[in-house]
DNA sequence: TGTATATTTAATAATATACTTAATTAAGGA
DNA sequence: TCCTTAATTAAGTATATTATTAAATATACA
C-alpha cells in the first residue's frame, strides 16, 4: 500500500459520486454516520469505508459522542485542490491569450504587406 | 467497465501525480507524446495509457500530424471540477459564518442576563 | 443485566488501475 | 524497399478499490 501524496488522496476521494454526495450533505452541516448513510442503498460498512477515504484525505473530521460519530467537512483540502486547478487553468489561459496576441500581430503584418 | 459520470472521470484523472505532471507540462503549451514522456522513467505504453485517461476525462485533446500526436490541455473539465469544489467550499463557509453569528448572539444574551 | 442501536473490523470477491514487455501500425527518409 | 522513429495495442501481472456478509465493539436504556 504505497503512500500517496495529499493531492492524489484528495482528488481520488472526490472521484466517487457516493463520496461527493456525502460531502454535499456535510457542506450543509455536520451529520452522524446514520444520517449520512440514509439516502444510499449501500451497506453500512461500505459507507464506513467511504468515510475512511474522506478522512484520510482530510476532507472530513469525526468527533465521537457516545456511540455516535459526528462528521463535518474540512475545507483545507478543498482549498488545495482548488489551488491546483486554478493554477493550471490560469497558466493555460495565459498561453491561449499570448497565442491570440501572436496571431493578431501576424494578421496585422500580413495586412501591412499587402 | 461501468460508465462513469464526467466529474468522477475528471477527479480520477487528476488523482495521479504522473497525469498531473503531464497537465502541468501541457499548461505551458502543446507537446508531442515523446516530449511529454521524456522526463518520466516509465515506459511509453504507460504514458500512452495515462494520456488515454486524460483524454477520456476531456482534459486533453490530440491532433494527429503524420506519426506525431500533438497534445494540448482543455480547460472545460478543469472549470467543472473547480465549480464543484468552489460550491462546496462556499456552502460550508456560509454554515461556519452562520454558526459564528449564532455563538456571538448567544454570548451577547449571556452577558445581558448577568 | 439484557437488549437494541450505532458503527467498525475482518474476510472475501469482483472489478479497476497502473505498470511491464512484446508485437503492431504508420510514416519519413536513405 | 528497408530501416528508423513515433506511438498504440495486446497480453499479462500486481495492487488497489468498492462492494458484500458476518462478527465485534461500544453505548444507551428498560
Amino acid at each position: 500500500m504505497a503512500v500517496k501524496d495529499s493531492l492524489s488522496l484528495i482528488f481520488a476521494a472526490l472521484a466517487d459520486p457516493t463520496r461527493r454526495n456525502i460531502l454535499t450533505k456535510l457542506s450543509q452541516g455536520p451529520a452522524t454516520v446514520r444520517e449520512i448513510a440514509e439516502p444510499f442503498e449501500i451497506s453500512a460498512p461500505a459507507i464506513s469505508q467511504h468515510l475512511k477515504v474522506l478522512e484520510r484525505a482530510g476532507l472530513i473530521e469525526r468527533t465521537a459522542n457516545a456511540q455516535w460519530r459526528t462528521l463535518s467537512i474540512r475545507t483545507e483540502p478543498l482549498d488545495e485542490a482548488s489551488a491546483w486547478v486554478e493554477k493550471h487553468r490560469r497558466e493555460w489561459n495565459l498561453r491561449i491569450d499570448a497565442l491570440e496576441e501572436h496571431l493578431k500581430s501576424m494578421i496585422k503584418k500580413e495586412e501591412q504587406s499587402t
